[in-house]
DNA sequence: CGGTTGCTTGATGTTATTCAAGTGGGGTGG
DNA sequence: CCACCCCACTTGAATAACATCAAGCAACCG
């Protein structure tokens, strides 16, 4: 969609200013009370719910050009964490001019709110690979969605892409024990669906089974230039 | 938040009709290129994805005065089905209107957007049980979670309300088996849980345990009214 | 050099699934 | 009215999947 100059100025004007945060650093507290907007420039992060126990559940992964806490920025108090994979370099926003940019862009409040079903979607995936696949189709389907968003953003270069993630972080996405991630993980790249080169990751067959060939041919929307 | 006369005008021309549908039968179905959007007048509603070899995720519940189909009707063909799990009747709107409420109605379309971003609330929940809690925990967070939002919506009274899920749904939305499910769903009403009668639910101890407590605790944000 | 961190592996225990058989209520047709 | 079947649900036993416990390894760092 073109923008008009109008929305370019207000684009500038929204835009407060630029952030560089550390690998492992939270960008967003549960109940943080007046959370900022951002949207990803580099890096990777992740957006997860804690319980009381310890336990937490990565509900997904953020890449370069997402949009984070939008929900928390139309709802209130954020009802989640996120914290950066890598370093990441952020773009942040006033929550407070979210809803001026309902008032006078509607175009660009429609992009935001077309972002928001996006992520959705994402977490319905991840809801329905956590409830009904078994470890290895959860994985595989998780290492499989993670290559084609990487790709979608040309980072992917001779099926090789950068994968910050520690077997923790899968554990946690998946709704898998440590031990038994690693487990998975191992079965996994014997079974040839992958290498790993160092932190990098070489999808070399990624239809290695019909299930799994069936969620990589399936092709996910692309996102508005925002 | 009080509505304009012309808001109220624009709400009425935008409602296309009314409809009513069986229990079991589909609102909505997977590349259904031109969905409509909902609002649930009365009974209830839930979300899925199936997939190939005939495991489905439920991903939520709908009860009167939720939206359906906001995503699609942003996205484009639907990524889910909806299926009535009671008798149910709609109010329908017209999906290409969408476009012209963000346009001429930012504060409608904020509430719209808003809804969404609680229905995404709801999917972090369901996720969040399903990869982390015992099938007890998943079982007791979920009928707490349903009896809470009846009781929002004045359906409970003497602490019984209408529950129309079969053990099935429960272990679709879950992600158990049906056996199990009808295992720990016994172990619960055994423990005190709640009583049974018939198609209703009494749910007598929601503290029952510590997690549980906190489950129960936790509020939800209310709802704009639209 | 000792300590820490991320990962790995094997042995054992628990949780949930699968298989199989059976119950009871609600409908239908004789 | 009863015989029959169908469906949702129930129960027990066998098996598979996953978690937990425990020990060890390699890389890194002070």
């Amino acid at each position: 969609m073109p923008k008009t100059p109008k929305e370019v100025d207000w684009l500038q004007q929204l835009k407060q200013g630029q952030l560089r945060v550390a690998a492992g650093a939270d960008l967003y507290r549960v109940n943080d009370p007046a959370p900022e907007l951002f949207t990803l420039y580099s890096g990777w992060a992740f957006r997860y719910r804690a319980l009381p126990d310890g336990r937490r559940q990565i509900l997904n992964f953020y890449l370069p050009g997402d949009l984070i806490g939008f929900q928390s920025s139309l709802i209130g108090p954020a009802e989640y964490n996120v914290e950066a994979l890598t370093e990441v370099h952020l773009c942040t926003f006033r929550r407070a001019q979210v809803w001026r940019i309902f008032q006078d862009f509607p175009e660009l409040a429609f992009q935001l709110t077309w972002l928001g079903a996006r992520e959705e979607g994402m977490v319905d995936d991840g809801l329905t690979a956590v409830g009904q696949l078994s470890a290895a189709e959860r994985m595989s389907s998780m290492i499989v969605a993670l290559f084609k968003r990487a790709r979608g953003l040309g980072l992917v270069e001779d099926d090789i892409f950068e994968f910050p993630l520690r077997r923790e972080h899968l554990a946690d996405a998946l709704g898998l024990s440590l031990v038994h991630t690693i487990k998975t993980w191992s079965a996994l790249r014997r079974a040839g669906l992958f290498e790993q080169l160092g932190s990098r990751l070489k999808v070399s067959n990624p239809r290695l089974t019909p299930t799994l060939a069936a969620f990589f041919e399936q092709e996910r929307r692309q996102r508005p230039i925002l």
